[in-house]
DNA sequence: TCACGTCTGTGCAGTAGTGAACATAAATCC
DNA sequence: GGATTTATGTTCACTACTGCACAGACGTGA
């Protein structure tokens, strides 16, 4: 419903193109027959709005390339908190209930991109006929469930410090960039922390040299060191997708994006 | 696996009495047949120990009664910490991925009881021939998906005195009763907190008339007192739950298993 | 009933994160 | 080019939480 409205440009199908989504690059060419005629393509930029909590989930949403979205909780002093990240790993609507049960969470764009979406009703017909569709949803909810255990652990011990960079690292695998658009205030009303503080960790690793800062950016230059920083989250849910959904994923090496 | 290990009792069949669990008390007389002659009852004691992550999940457990299980992240300093909590309003194994697949989370037992158990294999036969079955078990999929959206969020934001109530609270609804048994040292490694920390927030209750302390336990004297302390994350997933599956959440006032 | 192990209560010195405030810098709009 | 808006950098006093240390209380088993 809200989520019909806000994709900018106007549906059209794919052409049988395979879009740049590793969840739909991972099906055979037969279960991509199934839904292909059912795909649809849209941009979405930045701040634009998936799912409010309570609206009706009937439309699967494949982020593509870098576009990435992240699941919101609401917070009573109105600060939504931020949960997991999806990005060309995945997908968001529908994929554990399948559908047509209200949404418990905000669904936002973070970074703008490409999109593919479709129909819960049509997912869940070619699913009725393919197994192959059944078991790498199945496996692929899954892995979405590891990274919110992941998340929910990490929210209750690890420091700020290490969330922010587990936070940037996640955003630049997903994304295949250096450059990671995104407001202190921005990054620090997803970390559940005040806009001050956030700063202040930001300038401890600038002054270290690991990254500098933009006007609505920042720019890792030293992946490594920025990385001995963050907690092993990523990692152990990267380790999860390898052994259920291996190649899934986007790799630390993954350049293709950029010359696509 | 290390799952069929650790109960204590035979098992046996349930004789067609309907287990007190309020998934398997949801279902239809037809939908029980099915899963019924499969079913097994066992007890199992706190600290119990259902999966490891690793562990192939092949059985589904059903706590009844007061049993009340616990997801637990393993951390790199070998701490766990705790996520969600599953009473007799729910189920654990296989709920969301469907089985055969590695567990990410150790599950243990929290507070010791009946369960019923089921192998994986049974209920998705039995789902693929009944529409309720799959119906039930999507929407307590997405209920429990809520759960951990709201930990994730709740861990990131709110108090250890905010957590330290909604946890109390929480084993209170599902056990039916004012005593938790739980240690301070358990419920400082559930909360990803230090065990003098925990300490003096049971003790700032205490002064305040709110609880008693036992050795191993706790006792609510003023439950809504109590209730003024926690954070709203408990209610939020409560109407989820209400929203999607209502009835299953246990109620408040239920008295039911105090008598049962 | 005595001794041991585990659990609880408290002190203390230190670190992490809060939230408001304000100056400055970069983009945007006529 | 000047005014406005939004993002960043930094200070400051305060609260939440840490981690260790140790004394006392409870429960269990010999």
């Amino acid at each position: 419903m809200a989520s019909q409205t806000i994709l900018h440009a106007a549906p059209n199908a794919t052409n049988g193109e395979r879009p740049f989504n590793n969840l739909l690059r991972r099906l055979s060419a037969a279960d991509f027959v199934l839904i292909e005629p059912y795909l649809e393509t849209a941009d979405a930029a930045a701040d634009d709005l998936l799912y409010n909590p309570g609206d009706e989930v009937e439309i699967v949403h494949f982020p593509c390339g870098p576009s990435l979205v992240s699941f919101l909780v609401p917070n009573e002093d109105g600060r939504d908190v931020e949960t997991i990240l999806v990005g060309r790993e995945g997908a968001v609507g529908g994929i554990v209930s399948h559908g047509f049960l209200p949404a418990y969470t905000r669904i936002t764009v973070k970074i703008g991109g490409p999109f593919v979406r479709l129909r819960v009703t049509r997912l869940e017909a070619a699913k009725a006929n393919s197994p192959g569709l059944r078991h790498l949803f199945a496996r692929y909810a899954d892995c979405m469930l590891a990274q919110m255990f992941q998340s929910a652990a990490c929210n209750a011990i690890h420091s700020i410090e290490q969330r922010t960079a587990k936070w940037i690292i996640a955003a630049m695998e997903r994304t295949s960039s250096d450059l990671v658009p995104l407001t202190h205030e921005q990054l620090s009303t997803m970390l559940g922390v005040g806009r001050s503080y956030a700063s202040r960790v930001i300038q401890t690793f600038k002054a270290a040299g690991i990254l500098e800062t933009r006007r609505g950016a920042i720019l890792t230059l030293n992946r490594d060191a920025l990385a001995a920083h963050a907690c092993l989250c990523n990692e152990a849910v990267k380790g999860h997708f390898e052994s259920v959904l291996c190649g899934v994923y986007p790799a630390e090496s993954e350049q293709t994006l950029k010359k696509a």
